[in-house]
RNA sequence: GGAGACGUGCCAGAGUGGUUGAAUGGGCCGCACUCGAAAUGCGGUAUGCCCGAAAGGGCAUCGGAGGUUCGAAUCCUCCCGUCUCCGCCA
């Protein structure tokens, strides 16, 4: 959620900014008239109170039953103001940040480079799933018996070069040499902390869940388990992320980088006959997603260095793709920034190729962190940042960011449609071969 | 799933109906003493919200939600969590 004290000060500028996410600007003018009743029946309940805690230390009893009554009512109507106020508080998205293209819907977002070679191949381009069902690999409609549509097995090789991705990430993001570097590379000026492996719930609680702000807009997407009042997760972030819930960071323990391993599970309410064929889109996948505890100063370099980190794993597989700058249109509500890279297909489009979405990453702000409530505890010698001689620091939030390592699914596709060989067989890439002791699948 | 014990401030740990937001100790911060440090002494040390330009004032919070009462950390109910034992299980 927003910062209350903002909306308040600057309706304006938080109306121009969801604006810009195509959210209705009159939402703010909603909470703000709602919150105005509600700090009057703070106002007057508080009174009330204090006025029966000074009858009731002189034992005026009589006279307190009187006021106690009226506090009963008066409250009743404020928690019922306090839902309603909350409610129209959780419903404002985050706010772009400055530097967001501004756009209404995806065909805004900005190509900002293509990176790697396509492959060229003297041969037809078969796609992904006429080749894994030839070696095998996957099986959608053994799956479309057991479990219904958009489910797959990953059979023989499939779930080894899986297991090998996963290796390859964990030992890349856990070597703190490689995260130095691409902080180099790209001239950041942030820790290099090396990433901390993490294998977590996959079932969440609803405070967990919607303190992440994915229940408000696009809960359709949501698997929940009504019997046990838990949420399958879509991704990992859900369930890193309230791992810290009041949680007060020392500035000295930032920033803090997790690689995190799950299935994710999504129920894909809204793509009815959108890819309906084969893995691309499927309700259970697995995937490695990098999760960061940032300072609010630095969020904006470490975003640079997940979007960096993201190409760096393509480039070692030598998967061609292209970046892309979400424009404010096409973010999530929790997002104030984000990048998406998307794999070059050679074999889709009926082998003209596609681009197709593999990564994403966003910066959250604090919009996330301030419904966990995770905090940055205010450095104590001098105020380095937060200034001034004030002896009252005004609490700090962290800023939270996320961005996939690997969808696995997806990065095995475009591994078998770039690595395919004439014979329909598929190489594996030489970063995987330690991991996997083959040159080819065939 | 069954039985029991417990859940208080940064930490440890008192407190079983009436100025208790909470003793005491530790930690931390400031000051004094010191050339400096240790030790010692003195003082300070929760958060959120509301009103206020500020000074300041008010309300709420002792795992969470309700309830009893003029008044609850203290009594009652439910829930959650931790630990121990049993059952079951990978």
């Amino acid at each position: 959620m927003l910062d209350v004290e903002l909306i308040r000060r600057e309706p304006e500028k938080v109306k121009r900014g969801i604006a810009n996410k195509n959210v209705d600007p009159k939402l703010v003018d909603d909470f703000l008239t709602l919150d105005k009743k509600w700090r009057e029946l703070t106002k007057q309940a508080d009174e009330a109170r204090a006025k029966l805690n000074i009858l009731s230390r002189e034992r005026k009893i009589d006279e307190a039953k009187v006021v106690k009554t009226q506090i009963k009512s008066l409250e009743e109507e404020l928690t019922k103001a306090e839902v309603s106020r909350d409610a129209a508080l959780k419903i404002i998205p985050n706010l772009p940040l400055p530097e967001v293209p501004v756009g209404k819907n995806e065909t805004s977002n900005v190509v900002i480079r293509e990176v790697g070679r396509k492959p060229k191949c003297d041969f037809p381009v078969k796609d992904y799933l006429e080749l894994g069902q030839k070696l095998d690999l996957i099986d959608t409609e053994r799956a479309a018996k057991v479990s219904g549509s958009r489910f797959g097995y990953l059979k023989r090789e499939a779930p080894l070069l899986e297991f090998a991705l996963a290796q390859f990430a964990f030992d890349f993001l856990t070597n703190q040499k490689n995260i130095t570097k691409v902080i180099k590379e790209n001239k950041l000026s942030i820790t290099p902390e090396a990433f901390i492996p993490v294998l977590p719930p996959v079932l969440i609680k609803p405070e967990a869940m919607s303190a992440m702000g994915y229940v408000e807009r696009g809960g359709e997407e949501i698997y929940f388990l009504e019997k046990d009042q838990l949420y399958l997760v879509g991704t990992s972030e859900q369930s890193v992320g309230p791992m810290h819930m009041n949680e007060t960071f020392d500035e000295k323990d930032l920033p803090r980088r997790y690689i995190a391993f799950s299935t994710c599970f999504r129920r894909e309410a809204g793509s009815y006959g959108k890819d309906t064929k084969g893995i691309l889109r499927v309700h259970q996948f697995d995937k490695l997603e990098m999760f960061v505890v940032s300072a609010p100063e630095t969020s904006t370099e470490e975003h640079k260095l997940l979007l960096a980190l993201e190409e760096k794993l393509m480039q070692v597989l030598e998967l061609p793709y292209r970046v892309l700058q979400i424009c404010s249109g096409d973010l999530g509500d929790p997002a104030a920034a984000k990048y998406d890279i998307e794999v070059w297909l050679p074999g889709q489009d009926g082998s003209k190729g596609q681009y197709r979405e593999t990564h994403s990453t966003s910066n959250t702000t604090d919009y996330q962190s301030r419904r966990l409530n995770i905090k940055l505890k205010p450095s104590a010698e001098g105020g380095s940042a937060s200034g001034g001689k004030n002896s009252k620091l005004k609490p700090q939030y962290v800023h939270l960011l996320n961005g996939t390592a690997f969808a696995i699914g997806r990065i095995l596709i475009a591994i078998l449609e770039n690595y395919q060989t004439k014979k329909g067989s598929i190489k594996v890439p030489k970063v995987l071969r330690r991991y996997i002791k083959l040159k080819e699948i065939k």
